[in-house]
DNA sequence: AACCAGGAGAGAG
DNA sequence: CTCTCTCATGGT
């Protein structure tokens, strides 16, 4: 098995799960900040009260009142701190002329432009990548390491992906399928993979117990 | 009722 | 460069 054997056998369960679910670019760079070790679910109420007072955008958290953000972000956690790293990211997107004009970039340029933010680490820049501005980047999370090392693909639980195969995912697949192969990741994250393997209930049973060799030669 | 979530940064060694 | 600690709410 490779790692196209794998985006197959997860899109046979998961099907094209369109990724990443916002009604705005915007929205997805502001989850993407509200998610850090967060689950879903609680930046889901976070968005819905942005949303509510009519600021999910980078302007409204620019120019809407501290408290007035902060209680609106506090269920997504960290809110102190993500309160911060969101006014960073809309700050210097807004200053280099919005998503907009930033879709003229190159790749690289955008890698720069967006690691230089506090607040955006690896995975919060490959996120906006892949899904704002739809460039390749594969997603490195904590449900990515953690299922690769358990399908023998890596033995680096806790610690990020090898470059190799990162390189290998990038050129291996296109844009669609790098913003749905890291979805579905999350998708069996969620389903099984929590701290104890349970391949009974996995969706991927024995392929995960034997392992995947030779995937990457 | 401990444990963890679609991390990141600062600090120490 | 690689650990370790902190940030904080909400669900199981």
């Amino acid at each position: 098995m490779n790692l196209e054997d794998l985006y197959s056998l997860l899109f046979d369960i998961y099907g094209d799960l369109k990724w990443w679910p916002a009604e705005t670019k915007e929205e997805v760079v502001i989850g993407a900040i509200l998610t850090q070790n967060t689950t879903w679910r609680n930046v889901e109420k976070a968005i819905d009260n942005l949303k509510n007072k009519g600021i999910c955008s980078l302007k409204g958290i620019l120019f809407s009142e501290k408290d007035i953000v902060k209680e609106a972000i506090r269920s997504a956690g960290f809110y102190n701190q993500k309160y911060t790293y969101l006014k960073n990211i809309s700050d210097a997107i807004v200053r280099e002329g919005g998503i907009e004009i930033l879709k003229n970039y190159s790749t690289d340029d955008l890698h720069k432009f967006f690691s230089s933010i506090k607040g955006v680490g690896k995975e919060t820049e490959d996120s906006i990548i892949l899904y704002v501005f739809e460039r390749k980047a594969f997603v490195d999370d904590k449900y990515t390491r953690r299922i690769f090392s358990r399908l023998g693909i890596t033995n680096t639980e806790g610690k990020k992906l090898p470059d190799h195969v990162i390189e290998c995912a990038e050129r291996e697949f296109n844009v669609e399928q790098l913003k749905n192969l890291h979805a579905m990741i999350v998708y069996l994250g969620k389903d099984i993979c929590k701290s104890k393997p349970d391949c009974n209930r996995c969706p991927l049973k024995n392929d995960c117990e034997t392992g995947i060799n030779n995937l990457l030669k």
